[in-house]
DNA sequence: CCAAGGGATTGGACTATGTCTAATTCTTCG
DNA sequence: CGAAGAATTAGACATAGTCCAATCCCTTGG
């Protein structure tokens, strides 16, 4: 559960603690990632930065979003094979998919239980476990 | 655990028994995907069918790789962003994923416990619930 | 204040996966 | 055989994402 106000402000302060250098696009990709506070993809980002009237190009908003990713100051979902979904919520969590409108939405890790992991072979880590639920409207 | 010996006689009684008119193609594709076991993508498909001298188009394989998931004689693993996996195992069941390597790996169902996913909004059905481990060579 | 340097941004070319279409070929069956 | 329908095909197309060299911008030191 988040409180915290989206202001460009507080998304300078974030950007600060990932070791990010605040710029100006960066600042407003944040704004359009965490005020929107859902999961958005690459384009989506795009047109929500450049709605007023700011240019900030494609390969910006890649760059950007790339850096993000790699600071852990966002993750990526992968649930549609043609785009990537960009989460504000570095939380763990897991996610339902509606396969009919592309709409994602939030499992809170805390009401799961999973048991089971066979052992990793040697000389591997976890990363990360995604669940993800497939859902649709019924027939 | 399989012990069907992947003939392509035997590809042309699984393309039957999934209402799939068994053509010259179509056993080459499938043969690929069930002799070798594994998870494989599009361009793999597509040499290893055409490793030996046929000629299979690329709209061929997509146009059978997606007749076969519709039939669902295979199933497709969403894990990378840039391709899909084509999966003969249709046996419910999960996967590591090797985020250095790209190597699937299937985690048998039995062994896993899933409890506290919460209720479904109304109106919406479960259609699969996917559970990828990221795995990587440790440090 | 200016100039230099490094980081950030940019347009546009490029790549890769996947789709579409219209023409062709293959198969089935009377 | 000949017609009809199904399957295959080459190649154009769509689209997400990357790459690159040129430019821009911001900091800093003289
Ligand atoms: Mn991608
Ligand atoms: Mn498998
Ligand atoms: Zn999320
Ligand atoms: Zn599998």
């Amino acid at each position: 559960m988040r409180t915290t106000e989206y202001t460009r402000d507080n998304m300078v302060d974030l950007l600060r603690q990932h070791g990010i250098n605040p710029t100006h696009q960066r600042i407003e990709i944040a704004h359009a990632l965490f005020s929107h506070y859902g999961h958005l993809c690459a384009d989506q980002v795009m047109a929500i930065t450049n709605a007023k009237h700011s240019e900030t190009s494609k390969a910006t908003v890649y760059n950007t979003l790339n850096l993000f990713l790699e600071k852990k100051m966002i993750r990526e979902v992968i649930v549609d094979p043609s785009k990537v979904f960009y989460d504000p919520n570095t939380y763990p969590h897991h996610h339902f998919y509606n396969t009919a409108t592309g709409e994602l939405t939030d499992i809170d890790v805390e009401d799961i239980g999973l048991t089971g992991l066979p052992q990793l072979p040697p000389g591997l880590v976890t990363e990360g476990v995604d669940i993800i639920v497939r859902v649709r409207p019924s027939p």
